[in-house]
Parts: structure tokens; C-alpha cells; sequence
DNA sequence: ATTAATTTTTAGACTAATCTAAATTTTATT
DNA sequence: AATAAAATTTAGATTAGTCTAAAAATTAAT
């Protein structure tokens, strides 16, 4: 039975809302990620369910089917592999390559994939950071912490981000934070919850926000 | 105006139909081409008529119009660009590579293309011989003939093929003909146009139909 | 130059995916 | 526990692309 293009996108919406398709959904929720309405979903949200890919009771939220999962996660896999391919080999920024990896998250391909996986030399991560799954679907995490858990005076490494927006890449780029780079807590300011830290030799201040968009490995 | 994925398809296939665009072509035609019926031919030559990217006079046929044509140029452009891409960096080989590129061409990123270009290195044919049109849309064609019209004693190389079919390619393969490869007719058999030829030193008898198909260069 | 055959177009219907507006169910609040 | 608010679903309509069957136009053949 032929999956569309428009079932993964939903697929992979239930996937990442449901971190990991581990968590029940609502319809709301898919509406806002998707950017349409709750009925358009609900409608949706049926037709998965009769091909297997969800579980669904109504008003009572979605969750993934084994089947439904396994899409996700091949889908997850190419779009992160695509993401390598960009950075890596077309000279793409980390806040440029998204959109396209979109498009090309949907190729069906075999061969495309696990030649593409080859020739980025099996890559673990994404320019983001974020795991790549396997082509069983085995995804090893890593244990990261956000950098606003951090301890005060404790040395970390950075290992990924939360938010992969334009502002935000392009706001760490312009702080010379990069994946691997070194960072030192220096002080945690209680009032607001900034994080004063250094990097390199450079002392920089960043907000909350910041902070809790950026995952780090204490070191 | 936002252009859609089946429109996209009807550009292609016009153009390819009437000889680079130049030519008017009829809605069977296009039906054959596209796996479709004459009826939906007909309503999507309409809507393509609406939006100025061809000239269509009822039962007259369809041409493109100079913005279908940069469509179309740009799409085989991609297609082309791809294929380079999957023979020489994912190791496909010339018949595997036509199914996806007929996904990858679709793919819209102006910086995608410029990049995979000069990851490239500025291919100017495809793998199977096909020149790739340049960002501008510029087409320069070699001067190549059929093997079924050299003459008999003249040497000549392997330029192109004009089926791409997964058949004719294998049996290309089987008998060591690629691009680049160097051949002399030896004897022309009137009766059923065969060709003797000569490949390395290996002699070889080919059907008209396969010399029909096959694009050289006389050297 | 009629008639026959073929090609092309129209008319009307279907599916996938979406929407708005109304109805229903659930959750939150008094 | 009753009511208000929010979330969800249904009903009915819309658009893109397709189809079948019938009508119209063109081309071929007598």
C-alpha cells in the first residue's frame, strides 16, 4: 500500500511531537505543527489509523504503530543524511540546509540512501547534532544535558541544539558556538537565569533562552 | 504563480516530445508519454495555456512558450546534473539511475543546483551522453550521428545512447560498449542492416535496431 | 465530396487533501 | 454537579488531477 508524500509529513509530525513516538498526540498539536486546521487532521488522522500507521480513539489523541514508527524513522534517518551530505559536501551553513532536506527527505531510493550513507562515511549525527538512525531504525542517543543544567565552574563540549532555526544558528554562529566547540560555566545569574561562559578566551553572557536551546556534554 | 510537480511533468515531456520544444505536439502524444488519457491531457494543456507556458490552439496542439521552454531546460538541467551525481560519487550504474533522478529533478533550491554543479566539476553530459544545459539554459550539442550511418571502414566513438532503457543499456554493458569506447565498422549487411563492428579486439554483430540507438562520433 | 476512422474535446464523476462552520465531547471552573 | 471554555469531530464545500463516455472536429479513404 503506497504511502504520500503528505501521510509521512504527518507521520513524521506525530514522530517528533510525540518524542520519539513514544507519547500519545493531540490534534491540536499536529494542526499547529503542520500549519493546518484540527479538522484536516482529524480527517487524516483516520486514514492512518485504517492503514495501520496510528492508533486512534476519538478525542483521544494519536500515537504511532510499530509500522508507523519505522516510516518516521526512515524518514528522520534520510533527512538527517541529507543534512551531512549539504554541509559536508556542498558548503551549506548549518541555518540553510532544512528546507532543502525537507524535499529530499522524501526520495524513495534503497540504494540512493544506503549509497549516500556510505559515501558521507556513515556519519553518527547531523550538523545539528542529532542522532542518525540506522538502517534497522537503531538510533544511539548520547547523553546531553542543556547547557542551562550546567554547574557553575563545570568545563562541557558542545554537542547539539534544541531549536534549529535560522535566528538561532545564525546567533551561534555569530558567537563562534559550534558543534565541538569547548565551553566553561563561569557564573549563573539567579535573577534572570543567565549564564555567563567562556569560550575559547572570549567571556560571553547568554540568556535563558539561549541556554536552554543548547545541548552540552560536561566534560 | 507557484508551478506544481504533475505541471512540471507536462513541460518535460512537451519538450522532449517536440525536439528540444521546437515542434507542436499532440495530446495523444502526450498522453502516451505520460501514462495518461487524452482527456487529462487536455485539461492540463488548458490550465498550462492560462498560465503562459505554452501556445495551445484547440486541436491544434501544444508548443511551449519561452517560459515553458527555461522550465523545461531547467528541469532536464537537474536531471541531468543528478545523474552525474549518482553514477560517479554513489556508484549507480547508467541504467539504475533514471527512476531517481525523475524524483531528485524535482527538488527546488537554486543553491542545491549551483553547488551540486561545481561539486561536479561542471559536467557538461550526463552518463548517458545527454549534454546538461547550463545555468543560463545553454545547450551546446556535439555533433554526433546514429552508428547506423557510418560508413563501412570508419572509426568512431561512443558519444550517446537515444534509448535509455534499462534493457539496452544492460545489453550495452554485456558487450563492453560504453562512452568513450572506440568502434570501426567493419561490413554493413543490407539485408537487415546488421552491422559488423569491431570493439577492442573483439568483433561484434549488432541488429539495426541496436546500431539505431547508439550515438558515435566519427573520429 | 461524402463517409469512415481517428483524434481531440467536453461533460460529469471520482479521489486526496484541504477548508469553514456547526455540532459534539472533553476539560476546566465555579 | 452544573456550566463555561476549549478541543475535537462532522458535514458539506473546494481544488488539483484524473477518469469514462459521449460529442465534436479533423484526417483518411473510398
Amino acid at each position: 500500500m503506497m504511502i504520500t508524500l503528505t501521510e509521512e509529513n504527518y507521520i513524521k509530525a506525530i514522530y517528533h511531537l510525540g518524542k520519539q513516538g513514544s507519547t500519545t498526540v493531540s490534534t491540536n498539536a499536529i494542526a499547529q505543527e503542520m500549519d493546518t486546521k484540527a479538522s484536516s487532521v482529524t480527517d487524516m488522522v483516520k486514514k492512518l489509523s485504517e492503514k495501520g500507521y496510528v492508533d486512534y480513539k476519538k478525542y483521544q489523541g494519536v500515537s504511532l504503530t510499530e509500522s508507523g514508527k519505522a516510516i518516521a524513522i526512515n524518514v528522520v534517518r534520510k533527512h538527517r543524511l541529507w543534512e551531512v551530505f549539504l554541509v559536508e559536501k556542498l558548503n551549506f551553513s548549518w541555518d540553510e540546509i532544512h528546507e532543502v532536506a525537507e524535499q529530499l527527505e522524501h526520495i524513495k531510493s534503497k540504494k540512493l540512501i544506503s549509497q549516500l550513507d556510505a559515501f558521507l562515511g556513515y556519519p553518527t549525527h547531523d550538523p545539528h547534532g542529532d542522532p542518525i538512525p540506522d538502517e534497522t531504525g537503531n538510533i544511539k542517543k548520547i547523553d546531553k544535558i542543556l547547557l542551562s543544567e550546567v554547574k557553575e565552574g563545570n568545563d562541557c563540549i558542545c554537542v547539539g541544539v534544541q531549536d534549529s532555526s535560522t535566528e538561532f544558528l545564525q546567533y551561534l554562529d555569530k558567537n563562534k558556538i559550534a558543534l565541538g566547540v569547548n565551553l566553561k560555566v563561569l557564573q549563573r545569574e539567579p535573577f534572570d537565569n543567565s549564564i555567563a561562559i567562556k569560550i575559547g578566551d572570549k567571556e560571553l553572557v547568554i540568556s535563558n533562552l539561549i541556554a536552554n536551546n543548547l545541548y552540552v556534554k560536561v566534560s
